[in-house]
DNA sequence: TTGTAGGCGTTATCAA
DNA sequence: TTGATAACGCCTACAA
């Protein structure tokens, strides 16, 4: 059996009432018992009963995070380093941080976050991989739970989130493919659905015509975010009568599968063909040729949403509500630029 | 307000402890109301109060899973496979997973584990990265906190564990290196607690006995199990008088840094020189080369952990406590074979 | 077959 | 400044 307040009370002759008020900071108890209680307290290592605490207090003092897989045996490094950033920065507040997984738009996901709302299992949410409508967006906010989101949709809802400057950062991405001599560029891009994709393609679009370069529909084409489905795009890609010079891919992932498609196909990357991600996960240092990509801070946008939440649970509305990253540009061989 | 049972009860016109009931299967219930309970409750949308559960039936229906991180930004896909895989197992039964982060060994590791358990958060944990002698396996087994892990550690307490064959896939790997005619082979491991390196280096030093070749200590090299660390490790090696020509990597992580090196000092893989991996990630396909590794079956490792540990908590003690997966030796173009 | 009531550990609202 | 007491929502032994 573990220790409970009341025990304390007994071994102190308090009542309980005071053991709890002492432990809880309130003013209306005289410094000396407070230091009693805290010292025996944590003696008889006591750890307050989050069950118990949950049901007084009505929150769970959790939040969730649903995991958007597709595929069962994923593999995505950016969600491992994205959930590392939860983890660590949940364990600050402190949080629980509740984790499930469950393909998107599928039944189990309306199952998930229902019961977890009613069940009152988590406190808030954080949103990854957002839809233009999401129907997660418009659920939370018509149940009033907090939440808090990477990107943001277009369902009318102003949810505190983070952002990527996706288009803008393409554009100039596609400014440095023309400035080193690539002229036939093509997109790889994601479901249509996501905000990533729409925003990236737009930006893949406002280069081209920043550089006066016509869009070749050929050139556009849909992958699932996997290396397996960049690796099939890129070779579909070089088959068409008049191929592409280089390929900008939504995601570092597609990009690894299109480097290894030229590389069976014996393409000089870099020089024949450029190509490029998005992300800048570890791997792209490591790839051959390293990849050139639009590295985002996986890791701090991770911290940064957990504290939106907090603050959103707190009901201190936090008072940046909307932050944007810029992504960094790395410039490796991929694109022929010499790895620095 | 959500839903409470009380609301149905009042509904129906019945007591609240007949409602409870009439969920739970009990059998001294009209099958009549029961249906109807049953039935206004999903109408009404009830979902079970989860505080008001755990304090009174004493036990929190969650596992806690603790990432082993010893950097901020990680990215093993190994973690997010493994991860994924609890994920979907334990919704199934269901569970809650509950995920934090804690650098191994750390003071901080031990306050998490100290928490969960006093503040009954979880029934129980799954271990990862297991050391040879591991301090969670110790603590854990002391409060009789149920509990089961990849790997087995030697403090002598028998817990329901998976285990992959690590010794005996490691010494074919040896063999069949020497096999396509290298003969200087050089292991990069990980730190000296872990069970994996312990394990991983003895099936290296058994497959030299087997083949006859002495066991040079200036090629037995450790790492942190990371891309970085195996570039670092990888160009040390390179640079020694008499260098090697195959290099081992505990995990593929590494073997991905090792590959990079190579390239960057122009040395023809596969050929001049062979890399062998650990793991099995997906990525391995999509290096350059592609990467020969021992696959192990991470997704469904981790749900025979989950599986086992439910096993546990139900006190229906698995027939099966150990069970051992042996690695799939995938033949690729780093160590000279013809990619399938 | 159903209703009643006590309690899980905590917190909050009263009195004292 | 402290003590008693009533919830929070659910489960279960016992009574009806």
């Amino acid at each position: 059996m573990s220790i409970t307040i009341r025990n304390i009370a007994k071994k102190l002759k308090l009542s309980i009432g005071a053991v709890s008020r002492a432990m809880d900071g309130y003013p209306d108890i005289s410094e000396e018992t407070r230091q009693r209680v805290i010292q025996t307290a944590k003696e008889m290592g006591y750890v307050p009963n989050r069950a118990a605490r949950q049901l007084r207090r009505q929150k769970a003092d959790a939040i969730g995070y649903i995991l958007p897989s597709d595929t069962p045996r994923f593999a995505d490094p950016f969600f491992s380093e994205f959930l590392s950033g939860l983890g660590d920065e949940t364990a600050l507040h402190p949080f629980d941080l509740l984790v499930s997984i469950a393909p998107p738009g599928a039944e189990a996901e309306q199952t998930i976050y229902r019961t977890w709302t009613q069940s009152r299992k988590v406190d808030g949410f954080i949103l990854d991989r957002i839809h233009l409508h999401d129907w997660r967006v418009r659920f939370l906010a018509e149940q009033a739970i907090p939440f808090v989101g990477l990107e943001h949709s277009l369902d009318g809802i102003d949810y505190p989130r983070v952002q990527v400057d996706n288009a803008s950062s393409m554009s100039g991405l596609v400014v440095h493919l023309v400035g080193r001599g690539f002229r036939r560029i093509a997109f790889i891009g994601g479901p249509e659905q996501l905000v990533i994709q729409n925003e990236r393609l737009t930006g893949y679009r406002q280069g081209l015509e920043d550089m006066h370069l016509a869009l070749d529909p050929d050139l556009v084409v849909t992958s699932d975010l996997t290396g397996t489905s960049g690796y099939q795009t890129t070779k579909r890609l070089c088959s068409i009568p008049d191929p592409p010079d280089a390929i900008m891919c939504i995601n570092d992932e597609t990009a690894f599968g299109a480097l290894h498609a030229l590389r069976d196909l014996g393409v000089q990357i870099g020089k024949d063909m450029a190509v490029t991600g998005f992300d800048g996960v570890a791997a792209s240092a490591h790839s051959d040729p390293p990849l050139t990509t639009l590295d985002i801070p996986v890791h701090e946008i991770a911290h940064k949403l957990v504290d939106l939440l907090a603050a959103e649970l707190k009901h201190q509305p936090a008072l940046e509500r909307r932050i944007v990253y810029a992504p960094r540009l790395l410039k490796r061989l991929s694109t022929g630029d010499s790895s620095s």
